[in-house]
DNA sequence: TACGTGATCACG
DNA sequence: GTGATCACGTAA
């Protein structure tokens, strides 16, 4: 069942990154249907300098992360890759969560039709790749995940923080002190991991 | 480890 | 207008 806009509209940003491990990402296109269980997170505040509204600053980019919790912030990073994150918090706090990976359950002829000639676990084992492989794009910024182009349900799994390894979030070495934060979240074990 | 890639943002 | 920057992926 999907997740409701309770659910991302809860402000403590680092709860919310880690409940969605175990999540089912969902997009359908077209009628065909991708998804993929969510295995790594990152929490982004705007109350540190890793996060783009860092400070309360509204750009054209980012103005959509401080509306009410429960849409998708969607932004094209390195003039190639399409990242998406889930806006949490009340509006007016620009709060998000990056997914940085999934496990794919759903669809993996798409997947692998919209990704190209790559291994099982090369093909949503990023943030960059995730969004290929589902057919994410900018034209999904500001969509609401309650809705029927992309959202995310819970499947029943269940996690507790046994199953949860954090750590210092990837890419953000402009961020000084924050970058050392213990704001990445991963799913222990599992194959799709970004990075170690 | 290196670099392609192009939108974005803070300057004027 | 312009230039530095960047929440990555891939090849090597």
């Amino acid at each position: 069942m999907k997740l409701e806009p309770s659910f991302y509209r809860r402000k403590n940003v680092v709860s919310v990154a880690k409940s969605l491990i175990g999540k089912l990402l969902v997009t359908t296109i077209e009628g065909s249907q991708t998804s993929g269980i969510i295995v790594e997170t990152e929490a982004y505040s705007w109350r540190e300098r890793g996060c783009h509204a860092y400070g309360g600053r509204k750009t054209a980019r980012n103005e959509v992360m401080f509306e009410e919790g429960g849409r998708a912030y969607v932004y094209l990073c390195y003039g190639v890759h399409n990242l998406f994150n889930v806006v949490t918090n009340q509006r007016g706090v620009a709060d998000a969560v990056l997914v940085r990976a999934i496990e794919p359950v759903t669809g993996l002829e798409n997947m692998y039709r919209r990704r190209g000639q790559v291994s099982l676990y090369q093909l949503t084992s990023g943030p960059g790749k995730l969004t290929r492989a589902l057919g994410i794009d900018r034209t999904y910024n500001g969509k609401v995940l309650y809705d029927d182009d992309v959202w995310i349900e819970d499947i029943g799994m269940k996690i507790n923080s046994k199953h949860i390894e954090a750590g210092k979030r990837i890419g953000i070495d402009y961020a000084g002190d924050d970058a050392n934060l213990p704001w990445r979240f991963m799913m222990k074990g599992n194959r799709w991991i970004s990075r170690i």
